[in-house]
DNA sequence: AACGGTCTGTAACTAAGTCACCGAGCGGGC
DNA sequence: GCCCGCTCGGTGACTTAGTTACAGACCGTT
């Protein structure tokens, strides 16, 4: 079965393709496409989702602010992922919240409650792509408590650099994003890229970081 | 529907007793009784289960260690709760892992993973469970971050002592079993308990926390 | 060129974690 | 009882992380 033109979202999630005819179609029918500009609160205190999210273009952070303003991100959904994870609990057991921010302009498909309900109980093909939707999640949860526990800052700052550069050596982003990134303060984030400006691993300026001795980096990153 | 005898740990679980009978009987019939000693590790590394657990007696405890060996407890399943997360997590990506401990002797219902997916597709009131569960732990996996990545040390202290004493005024536990529970280090809950102790709030003895002052534990637990 | 906002640097301080060591308490074996 | 060994807790010196309170640099706009 194939799909033409502006309504075929659906080669995003190879996954669901596998799904019978029948509830393809209704799939297809019954979820709207919704598209919101970068910088939108998806989910939060006092914007929780009633739908199933697909996202088909873009990232949303999920990221936790605490009282005395520090912040810290979960975790990104990513182009071809579902927001499995932060938007069954909203909907299932409400009470405390993550918040959701589209980091870029998305567009993501969104199943009403019902049809998602409707999809778990008839296709093992879907309720494994969101079961193992949660479980990625969970687990990198749970490595994220170990980290936020028992990991030097340096080591996760190293990880953090790497991890945002991907093979480029400019990263755009201050002292305090990085900071919110780990939940770590700006002050702490600052003399740590200091130390390692001056070791000669990296060069910084206003709002971008250069990586200059990305080994270095690789092996402080595994707790070097 | 009534079962009776030894055969009937269904009062554990209300909601499942809402099944379709058919389903009902199956679950009865297709699930093993389970018991395990006080200390087993459940799962874990190379320990994994094939099933998925209900528990009727006992509690588990899920937990993480460092290389470094230092320890964080993440959850507990209790009685009447599933293992819903850790369980369909080690079951659908396998990659890294938690611990799961036995904390007393326990006594659960393991239901072959093919009967939990038969459940899941067929009854709104086990994925309706399931969820729940889910998003519960979840839940509070998010606030278990925000409280590592945010909270103070002494604030916590005060928490778990409160969450552990229970009405009582009793606990039973080392500094290191506090650390653990915590992710923090022994000498630092060592002095916290000493400053707490010297403003008469509790008294310590060897092995044990006992808790004179509940209201200046709980007033500094909330954040003062 | 002046201005306001954002971003970064710095110093002094507190909190948390680490390291190394010691001694107290406790239980078992004799 | 007494000794031995182990667990548990206390302590001081030190490192790392986070906080507070600034000051100054940078940048786009007017």
């Amino acid at each position: 079965m194939q799909i033409d033109g502006a309504q075929d979202w659906t080669h995003a999630f190879p996954l669901l393709r596998q799904l019978p005819n029948e509830l393809f179609v209704q799939l297809r029918d019954a979820s709207l496409i919704v598209e919101l500009p970068e910088g939108s609160r998806i989910f939060g205190p006092g914007q929780a989702p009633d739908s199933f999210l697909l996202l088909l273009d873009g990232t949303i952070r999920v990221q936790q602010t605490s009282e005395s303003g520090r912040e810290i991100v979960l975790y990104r959904v990513q182009a071809g992922e579902s927001c499995a994870l932060t938007t069954a609990c909203l909907l299932g057991y409400e009470d405390y919240q993550a918040e959701g921010i589209a980091e870029t302009r998305i567009r993501a498909v969104a199943m009403p409650r019902a049809l998602f309900d409707r999809l778990i109980a008839s296709s093992r093909e879907f309720r494994q792509f969101v079961f193992t939707a949660f479980s990625r999640r969970v687990t990198n949860l749970f490595r994220l408590i170990e980290e936020v526990a028992f990991q030097r800052i340096d080591v996760r700052l190293a990880q953090k650099l790497l991890e945002l550069a991907v093979s480029r050596q400019h990263i755009a982003a201050t002292h305090q994003d990085l900071a919110n990134e780990l939940g770590s303060a700006r002050e702490v984030i600052s003399r740590q890229l200091s130390e390692f400006a001056r070791r000669g691993w990296l060069r910084v300026a206003r709002g971008t970081v250069e990586i200059i001795d990305g080994s270095a980096l690789t092996q402080l990153a595994r707790h070097g």
